[in-house]
DNA sequence: CTACAAGCTCAACTTAACTTGAGGTCAAGC
DNA sequence: GCTTGACCTCAAGTTAAGTTGAGCTTGTAG
C-alpha cells in the first residue's frame, strides 16, 4: 500500500467541518488518534475522517461521547478499520439504535400507543418502561440521559 | 366532568420517574404548568403527566428542552389537550424526527451508503451534507447539537 | 531570513439540564 | 400540640461537550 499523505488537524477540520479545539478535544477524550512531528504538530491518518464523521453523526442522534468512545474502542489500533470492522461497530450499537428508532417513530407518529392506551404511569407504560430503571431508583441522583 | 383529584409534585414524581427538582425545573422553564394551593404548595392536573412523559421521551432521543417547549407551547393553555392535541404535536414534529430516524437508520445498518461509497469529504457525503450548514461557516462557534 | 499563519498547551469560561444544600413552611398522625 | 415528612425558594455545584484566550513554537512563502 501507498503512503497515504497525513492531515494536518487544520485539514481535518476543514474536511469534517469540526473545529480544530473539538479534534483535541475528542483526542483527549481518546476518541481518535494522531501521531506527532519532530516539531510537536499533530498528524493524522485518512480514516480518521470516518471517525469524525461517526462521531458526529452519532452525537446528532443523542448518543455520549462516552459511548461513542467506548464503541470505537472496538476498532482495531493497529492497522487502518476495514469496513468490515466498521460494519461490527455499527451493529454493535444496534440495540441501542432500534430502540432509539422505535421511540422516535412513536414520537412521530403520535405517540398512540401511550397516549391512545392512557397508561402514562410510568409502571405500566410499554413505551417508558423499556429498560426503565431509573424510576425504580426513586427520584434523587440520576444522569442527564438515561445510560444504555 | 367530574373534578379528578390533582397530584402534589411528590406524587408526580413518583408516577412519571423523574425527581422533584427536574419538575420544579421544567416549571420554571415553562414546560409544565401547576397552581398554588393556599399554602403556596403545588397542584398539577392529570395531564402533567403525559407533558412529562413526552419530556423524557423527547429527551431521550435529543430533542432539546427548548424544542421541547416550543412543541408543547402549540398545546392548548385553557382546556386539557384532547388526543388530536397531542397528535398535532407530534406531526410538527414530523420533519425533525424523519430525519434523525433516517440517521439512526444509516448508523445503524453500517453506515453503508458512506462507509462503502469512501466519500467522507464532507462536502459530498450524503448522510452528513443533509441540511449541514455548519461546515460552510468553517471551523468556529457553533453550537453544542446541530440546531435544526 | 523573516513574517505570519497555523500549531501547541493549559486554564478558564459557556450552555444545558439538572442536583444539592441551606434555611424555613405546611399538614397529617399520634 | 407537636413532630415528622413533604414542600417552598434561592443560590451554588455538577457533568458533558466544547470554546476562548494567553503565551509560546513551527513552518512555509515571499
Amino acid at each position: 500500500m501507498a503512503q497515504v499523505k497525513e492531515l494536518t488537524v487544520g485539514q481535518v477540520a476543514m474536511r469534517s467541518g469540526v473545529a480544530v479545539s473539538a479534534l483535541h478535544f475528542y483526542e483527549a477524550r481518546g476518541l481518535i488518534r494522531s501521531h506527532r512531528t519532530s516539531g510537536n504538530q499533530r498528524r493524522y491518518g485518512r480514516d480518521v475522517l470516518r471517525r469524525v464523521a461517526i462521531i458526529r453523526i452519532a452525537q446528532e442522534v443523542g448518543i455520549s461521547l462516552a459511548e461513542i468512545g467506548a464503541a470505537l474502542h472496538s476498532l482495531p489500533e493497529s492497522r487502518t478499520p476495514t469496513r468490515e470492522d466498521w460494519n461490527l461497530l455499527s451493529t454493535g450499537w444496534r440495540d441501542n439504535l432500534d430502540r432509539k428508532i422505535s421511540q422516535l417513530k412513536k414520537l412521530r407518529d403520535g405517540l398512540t400507543d401511550c397516549i391512545g392506551c392512557g397508561c402514562m404511569s410510568i409502571d405500566k407504560c410499554p413505551l417508558r418502561n423499556k429498560e426503565d430503571r431509573l424510576s425504580a431508583d426513586g427520584p434523587g441522583a440520576r444522569r442527564l440521559l438515561v445510560e444504555s
